[in-house]
DNA sequence: GTATTAATAGAAATGGTTTCTATTTATATT
DNA sequence: AATATAAATAGAAACCATTTCTATTAATAC
């Protein structure tokens, strides 16, 4: 989640292409959680070609890597975030407005020992995320939701 | 949650059609999650005639009242499980053998209290869910998995 | 038993996502 | 700078889990 894109695509061992530099940006550049498609439509405003598989793959790379997040929608679409807090944690999702907010306060590590210790199994990965309307959502319309 | 599934469709409003209790027969006789078309086959050797909407529009329907649980997969399809635990809970589901696990801590009223107080937003659901591999498959394999 | 309303089968459509292949591009090596 | 190599890409096509649609059937209340 650094802010020097080269060197954390190097990194990844991912190479430095114009396309992959520009989906980083517009996610930067994104308060909420994008569709892939709707990455896709903001790049095509820079750049004549673009494939929407090319997004696909670069979103799926860069979550893979842990550049960006994959947002588990409860409609079961795919969306990603590029979120700047670069230590473990999790998100308070707007279902309305689609904003992000960061749930700081992660007591995984106590439950991971726990299922480690009662369980014997290993963790591979974990989901915690709270979908809910944000403080402004809620203000707008009360509280309906799509 | 109850074994009583004509007074928990009723309670739902849900008409008792012999189709529906057999989705219910087979989830419940199962010890892992399973994809509406593993549903739908077990069906099928119950009834001649059986469609897989129908399977579909069930579990959807008996997931929303609570009756049975919704496994959100990293693959990303649908998978259901019937858990006999009322209290609420979270899942430690294997990746491998799908069995699921019941991790009865949970911290989540503490994290809802939170995000109230700190974000002001209206919680309308959360997901804790954790993906790993089971005791039993980490003997078996040594942790490979799919 | 009748009326009312929900549930169903089966076919068809949907649409987000992935696969495929030829071409282009980034990067490392001379 | 030129070349080699392996990765990345565009565009079309396929995929396939899930949903929609409609006529028919079945459950429930009265
Ligand atoms: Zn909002
Ligand atoms: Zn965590
Ligand atoms: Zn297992
Ligand atoms: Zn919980």
């Amino acid at each position: 989640m650094l802010r020097d894109f080269q060197s954390v695509l190097k990194k990844l061992h991912l190479k430095v292409t114009p396309k992959r530099l520009a989906i980083l940006e517009v996610l930067k550049n994104e308060s909420v959680y994008l569709s892939p498609e709707e990455v896709w439509r903001k790049l095509r405003k820079q750049f004549s070609q673009v494939g929407l598989p090319t997004v696909y793959r670069n979103l799926e790379e860069l979550a893979q890597g842990n550049v960006i997040s994959k947002v588990t929608h409860p409609n079961r679409q795919l969306y990603y975030y590029f979120c700047l807090n670069p230590s473990h944690h999790h998100h308070f999702i707007c279902l309305s407005c689609r904003t992000v907010e960061d749930i700081d306060f992660c007591m995984f590590r106590e439950l991971e020992k726990r299922v480690k210790q009662e369980l014997k199994g290993r963790v591979v990965s974990h989901i915690l995320q709270v979908n809910g309307l944000c403080k402004k959502c809620l203000k707008k319309d009360g509280g309906s939701h799509a």
